[in-house]
DNA sequence: ATGAAAGCGCTAACAC
DNA sequence: GTGTTAGCGCTTTCAT
């Protein structure tokens, strides 16, 4: 450590040529004569150095997007955030990753430092863009950014520029109900998720219309609300078994939530899909890192990811990109969902 | 967006007074009459100035610290991630992220490119830094960077100057092992982890020590190598029953793949902890979320990240720190776990 | 306490 | 093709 900087100047100096030079063969931004090119690059390599690209940032444009996660330790922020990550890097962007850890506080000040490192653009998943009623403080905040810096959310903001992606949720609920309508099931539950959230909001809606539509007979009871972890949806499976009909399929808010559902059920000794078929959102690595396997809704991450990035990109470089684009979900089906009435399934009766 | 960017100089000029005076209220780093500094601070209000934090890092220090993970989709390094950024905030520094999706070809161009940012340190958790034979290319790359940045890292790089700040997995073996052998255990196995990897090297040994000093039969098809995933322990267990005696424990090499072991021993109709007691390592939020719940070794997330984070910032403030330092490990005892012979526990034959 | 001015290290006109 | 020069927006001596 402690070292004196190489500079721009001193491999200038060295090579006997100017600045503009050296600088001209590290951007390749114009034509250097293959002679100096090659001393040049000699030099560089000989005193290994690397251009100081905070200096690089304050002449040019920084090349860096911000991203704004609601919790990175949630499976469903990490897989998107890391597709994110790398559909900027293929594009020679570098990803601010910020993280919110569900802290309002927090996610005013990660938006005020993105804002300060002139990031080129901010994209927001999760927290407060997900509100099914859109915080006016910080609505206020997002225009101020966005008179210079586009911001791209995964959910909306009312009364802002910002520009949305987002997942048709009512598709994904759509997809789920039919998959379950289709093997026959006809008591169907929807445990976790809060209804303030947005996506949820819709979600529970379209759980309504559909059950209303097929003709199922639609009980408030069946509707067990709560948060997104493992122990909501332990507790509202729980609440349902002890007083209420047994549903035959379980609609779970996500992965992490039928976790917890799985388990209230296996503590009553019933089995799953035997007894009860469950199916979940996200389809992160936990759906399959469950026995019996998870059927749940996919979002396609990778293309999630590149369409918000891709997006922001657009944005930046004045193209035309639509105020708001859904990202289709699709349904993978394993082994927790099942034909009703389909007991003893794999020969046994208890597991 | 498109609007001209608010500087310095036109905060000065509206007020009336020199930029150096401008900074000097944005920076409280000096002193600056009440008077001027409240009208300063109004004008800055009306415009809503943010300093550009580019221009700022440039001509002081940048107050970023480089953060470099394996894959911030693994659950462990997540934790880990969250609360060396929270340690880091607190001390008024910023992290920036980077994964490294456990490809080499990534590790080094993260590594370049904290460089060229001129973070003020650089941490490693995972990847090269966990390997037990050093990749001399890779360190050589680390001694061109500590040159000028302190690097700390959660394993070793032999012939550089990183700092190591790592698990004393020996340790962690030893808290399991005595944890089994109390509950009178005998023939206990050992599934998942490469061999090349230091901190699976290292609790390998000491398996295999004290298996010895405990006087148990040690038998080296009890030892599964594997990865570190779901499918590793699935796959480990999986053999194990077929082959061979079986075992009535099972030390997992962390949680993820302990939850393959359990899906093996629950498709063999076998119970946890009745037939089998399970035991892993990393604590991460998977040892809640299945059921049993898993005994698991934890290493105290909150204080690794801050020592992590409190050791590269005393390095930078010049201020002696120990080239090694280990997190003392604890287990947390849960459900996957109990005494020899034990069976039917909670009055089930099954599940 | 305050202003003038010299950087920080690089890029990008502009001139030759 | 190559060098000169003026920024990029801020901080920080150094005077006063």
């Amino acid at each position: 450590m402690a070292e004196q900087e190489v500079t721009i100047y001193d491999i200038a100096r060295e090579a006997g040529v100017s600045p503009a030079t050296v600088s001209r063969v590290l951007t390749s931004n114009a034509r250097v004569s293959d002679k100096k090119r090659e001393l040049v690059e000699g030099i560089i390599r000989k005193h290994d150095f690397r251009p100081n690209a905070v200096a690089r940032q304050l002449s040019s444009s920084t090349r860096i997007l911000g991203l704004m996660t609601a919790d990175i330790r949630n499976p469903y922020y990490a897989a998107l955030a890391v597709e994110c990550e790398k559909a900027a890097n293929e594009r020679g962007y570098t990803v601010l990753l910020c993280n919110m850890l569900n802290s309002r506080a927090m996610e005013e000040a990660h938006l005020e430092k993105l804002y300060a490192q002139r990031v080129e653009a901010i994209i927001q998943i999760g927290c407060r863009v997900d509100d099914l009623a859109t915080d006016p403080a910080y609505a206020e905040l997002v225009n101020r950014v966005t008179r210079t810096i586009p911001f791209i959310c995964s959910g909306k903001l009312d009364g802002t520029e910002a520009y949305s992606i987002r997942i048709d949720h009512a598709e994904s609920m759509k997809l789920v109900m039919e998959h379950l309508v289709t093997l026959g099931h006809r008591d169907i539950a929807f445990i976790g998720g809060e209804r303030r959230v947005q996506s949820t909001h819709e979600m529970l809606q379209q759980y309504i219309y559909l059950m209303g539509s097929h003709g199922l007979s639609f009980r408030e009871t069946y509707i067990k609300e709560g948060y997104y972890d493992e122990s909501s949806g332990y507790n509202g499976m729980k609440s349902l078994l002890d007083h209420d009909t047994v549903p035959s399929a379980v609609i779970a808010i996500n992965d992490y939530s039928a976790i917890g559902i799985m388990r209230a059920v296996f503590d009553r000794g019933l089995s799953i899909p035997g007894d009860i078929s469950i199916v979940s959102f996200d389809n992160t690595f936990l759906s399959e890192a469950v026995e019996p396997k998870l059927t749940s809704v996919d979002y396609n991450y990778p293309e999630f990811g590149k369409t918000l990035v891709e997006s922001a990109l657009n944005i930046i470089g004045k193209k035309a990109v639509s105020n708001l684009q859904f990202i289709r979900p699709r349904l993978i089906i394993r082994d927790s969902s099942s034909g009703l009435k389909n007991f003893h399934k794999n020969g046994k009766s208890c597991q």
